[in-house]
DNA sequence: ATGAAAGCGCTAACAG
DNA sequence: CTGTTAGCGCTTTCAT
């Protein structure tokens, strides 16, 4: 700005209030000022801007764990949806382990931004503390937070687990195999209580050798399918609490040329899902909504709500489409 | 840091060492700064360091449509990789239009990231010439830029585009339909032109009406597959050119039930492409190569170099799994 | 309608 | 080993 000033013969003062449209200057100053400012290809230092206002950035962070492909995209679109609107830039940042979550969000603090969004890989958000103590907005997407209180927009996953199994119970299956991953994860341990809470509606036994968690990669997945597959009393239908265990299982099942013959139910919509054979029925939810909320929530922190941080959660639906609607042979 | 320093009794450049550990400082005061700061949950305010540092931020940006999912992931997998060795934080911002591009990196120049990696949408980058101008590194990938001279990475989608159709030819098939999106878009226009001289070199001539571009979204795509499939001589195999081109044309197959009649090769790997009946055949590049390989040309510049802006282009290759393979029925 | 001065939180340069 | 001063580029406040 000292530069266009110096151009310009005028204060810096004067090229300030013209860039930010305050008006109070003539138009022929402001003219001069706005064309030389484009000629000089001049950019405002938000940095600048941003420490003088208060260390305010117009800018929120969103932090995740680089996996879901799907979710990545439609999780942002929903979240752009909403900060667009109130023009606000959303950077998003991944990180791939807990400790790196932790590095990236406190990066993204330091820089200042107006708030977070996070979906959590990591199990204790203790050391988010101090950021909440000094007033950032947190709102946390997917996964509750642990070890400090903030808003937090979740899925149902407890009725996703529960619909999941009852659709296949409905189909005749009794011996319905889990693959997850992480078992503690929020995710995962929820659908497996929903799960079990269809059992126990239906006054069916769970028996906990058809369930296999903590599975890695698609390719432990597959060899926890086969094991099901093997039992003396095998499964003839499987739930997958990820993407990795889904291709695992359906690995196995091809394989085996019994991809016609064992029920399937998925979770989250994957990429070409309804092109498979059979097409993968899942238990889904809408991703962008969720993005949306948690950004609405965000926002209204932002802009001084402080009430009791609340957990709002978004219902799951059932989207059959033939893997999960094979009925039990027996 | 103020703060710090009046509840230790020290000066504020004192806090101001010992926190960016210059050395210099007694371990008692150090120790008892360290403690303070940790107890206070103090953040180093990044927007007044970085302003005071010439506006240096270690942070790079990464501007992208929101569009191909898998596209996305392995890029910041590659980009982080290199970003994370050398402690900078990558921030991602998507945008939707052309429009919102030039806004979107406006807005990250703004803010003064110390570099971008531009997945470019727009046609025309001459905005950025100030940018440019005023020593922001710019790094464009998977499109080469328009109206300004930066460096790129690119991958060799002629070459992709002459060997999908010479693997085709290789199976007897002539009659290869291509079905691509908006046709002015650089991997387009190049993939087309790589198929076409496949053909020269084949000694086969084009004939125009198997090519349909400016698709958008499956649907359209489907309908272009059906009435190549209706003309009176009809493709016998598709080579598509997006994502959506591919599954618009597998549902077009799988509608009529000749998926195993016709040959099909797309691009760029989606999540289960190795799923579907038949396997899909696609022709590729990696795309984490492309990251880290952009990423290191953006350090460079960071750090100085100032030779010729260079287009470095990465090879493609088939992966065949089935669908490609697919004998010509004539 | 315009400008001068102060200061956001930090670090560079220089003293002691 | 520690402190003082100045200033990054902008906005706020108060004058004119």
């Amino acid at each position: 700005m000292k530069a266009i000033a110096d151009r310009v013969g005028v204060s810096i003062k004067s090229v300030s209030r013209v860039l930010n449209g305050e008006g109070g200057a003539s138009p022929e100053t402001a003219n001069r000022i706005l064309a030389t400012a484009e000629e000089m290809g001049f950019r405002r230092n938000e940095l600048a801007r941003g420490l003088r206002q208060g260390s305010r950035t117009n800018t929120i962070g969103l932090v995740l764990k680089e996996s879901s492909t799907r979710f990545f995209v439609e999780l942002i679109r929903g979240i752009e949806d909403v900060a667009e609107r109130h023009e606000l830039l959303v950077v998003t940042a991944t990180s791939r382990s807990s400790d790196q979550e932790k590095a990236t969000l406190l990066a993204l603090s330091s820089r200042r931004v107006d708030g977070l969004l996070i979906v959590p890989a990591s199990f204790d958000q203790a050391y988010l503390r101090p950021e909440q103590a000094a007033g950032l907005p947190l709102v946390f997407i997917d996964r509750p937070p642990a070890g400090i209180a903030v808003d937090a927009v979740l899925s149902d996953c407890f009725g996703g687990g529960y619909a999941a199994a009852a659709h296949l119970m409905e189909n005749g299956h009794r011996r319905i195999g889990v693959i997850g991953g992480f078992a503690s994860a929020y995710t995962v341990s929820e659908r497996l209580r929903g799960y079990r809470a269809a059992f126990e509606t239906h006054g069916i036994r769970v028996d906990r050798n058809l369930i296999r968690l903590d599975t890695e990669g698609a390719s432990e997945a597959e060899a926890a399918a086969d094991e099901l597959l093997d039992l003396a009393d095998p499964a003839t239908a499987f739930f997958t609490l990820g993407n990795h265990c889904t291709v695992g299982a359906i690995r196995s099942l091809r394989a085996r040329g019994i991809s016609n013959d064992r029920a399937l139910v998925g979770v989250e919509n994957m990429e070409l899902a309804d092109m498979l054979e059979p097409p993968l029925t899942v238990v889904t939810h809408d991703i962008s909504d969720m993005g949306r909320i948690a950004t609405e929530r965000l926002l209204a922190r932002i802009n001084g709500d402080d009430s009791t941080p609340q957990v709002v959660i978004l219902p799951t639906r059932i989207i059959p489409r033939g893997s999960g609607e094979i009925p039990s042979a027996r």
